[in-house]
DNA sequence: CGAGCGGTTGAGGGAACTCAAGCAGGGTGG
DNA sequence: CCACCCTGCTTGAGTTCCCTCAACCGCTCG
């Protein structure tokens, strides 16, 4: 899912654009465009649905969860979003958000304005390019989802999940190759996401552990056997063991 | 589906960048950048996995669908493509294709090639709008595509797709409010795209039949029941008539 | 201590898949 | 022209997976 990790750590799936986070791989000029930080405890909103669409934010730290509403009121969960990502970058014409965003953990988030962003973009003709790519790279991981979503069963999913999309893989204990994850958003969001039932999930939490595949302890799960899960991510497998 | 169908017909998603669709509503800019167009047969192959890729295709005419291999070697239709619609914006950084797109009937096609695109980009700083917006209805389109396999079942999925993305709603008699469907894909790839079997697909559209809501003939799908469809293509209904 | 929330576990039923026939239409060759 | 086959589609029977409903557990907080 990090297609370009270059001097950066492992943690980010794309170079931050905030600045803080050392010598930012990608666009760089977008700096200037970042009109503020913006600070969000656990369990703020970022944006609402129906509110205007006047910024896209560039996650700096922390986790958001992006949800929308369905029509009997449950909230459908459509992504997770750390350190590194962009929000906001679809439906750049339509006036309002469709959906809402809320941070899981206390966040912070660059605020790129619309109209600064097309200055921006006008004045610098390379930036297009940072950009194309971080759409490109975000249609790129939806239909990552929907092929995860059409041929593979509930177990495979959640293998996936904690393989390839658990978030930015924040590590426990240092950067690289993440064993142990602490997942920042509950059963029931990990299975709105996936589209299961938070049973499912847990079951499957439990099923994991019993093979030996991983230790899961609440929100903190420890990878124990990456190429195990790896096995079961994969369509059509049935396994043995 | 079709936020911006100005003066175009209503069977265009989005208004054709080709010029042979009348006035094009969008990136009448990229009419320049157009080195050619190809014709293809049902069946035939516009660019397969691992393949160089240096171009971005815009329909013109016809219908394609997208396609990745798993492991298995068995393919998943992640996209069905109609008149208007954009190929090969994700990933664009990188060099090589990952999956496949395939002619479901003849079609033509508009080749606009990325370096040329580039040079566009640089020297017609309006065109990124175009592009980005298309992009991001593109990523608009694949969060919905996760929402529907979410938390739809299977029936409500078919619904859905019947009404709302079942190729440009390429009509029998007529452009406006297509009532009859001529589905250009067979019941297999419906059922890859939309992760259910063929033979479900199958059934559900015999149900859908059965209770005066459509008329099957093979491809050819009559709407006889719109807003009953709907009401299908809806979670958690209990479907009491 | 008890309430409340997030998480786990169990029992039962229903939705959808698998396996397997049977059917219809289109093309080809006898 | 019709028998034939081949492919795509439909229908049926049995099974599996996962959802639903429900109880229970453990933790935090008042």
């Amino acid at each position: 899912m990090s297609p370009d990790s270059r001097e950066t750590c492992d943690c980010c799936p794309l170079p931050s654009l905030c600045g803080d986070h050392g010598p930012t791989g990608l666009p760089a000029a977008l700096l200037d465009s970042v009109l503020g930080q913006r600070p969000l405890g656990a369990g703020e909103t970022l944006y609402m649905a129906g509110e205007k669409r006047d910024s896209i934010w560039v996650v700096s730290d922390g986790a958001l969860k992006t949800c929308e509403l369905d029509l009997e009121g449950s909230e459908q969960v459509l992504g997770f979003h750390g350190p590194g990502e962009v929000l906001g970058l679809e439906r750049l014409e339509v006036a309002a958000h469709r959906g809402f965003a809320v941070a899981l953990e206390p966040s912070r988030l660059c605020r790129v304005p619309v109209s600064r962003l097309v200055d921006r973009l006008t004045s610098m003709p390379e930036l297009w390019r940072d950009v194309l790519a971080i759409a490109g790279m975000q249609i790129a991981r939806a239909r990552e989802m929907h092929r995860v979503m059409s041929q593979l069963q509930t177990g495979q999913r959640l293998a996936w999940f904690l393989l390839n999309d658990s978030g930015p893989q924040r590590s426990g204990g240092g950067c690289g190759r993440a064993e142990v994850l602490h997942l920042p958003m509950q059963r029931q969001e990990i299975a709105s996401y996936l589209g299961m039932t938070l049973e499912t999930v847990s079951r499957s939490f439990s099923i994991f552990q019993r093979e030996g595949l991983v230790e899961v302890r609440g929100r903190r799960i420890t990878l124990l056997n990456r190429s195990g899960l790896a096995a079961l991510a994969v369509p059509q497998e049935r396994n043995a063991a």
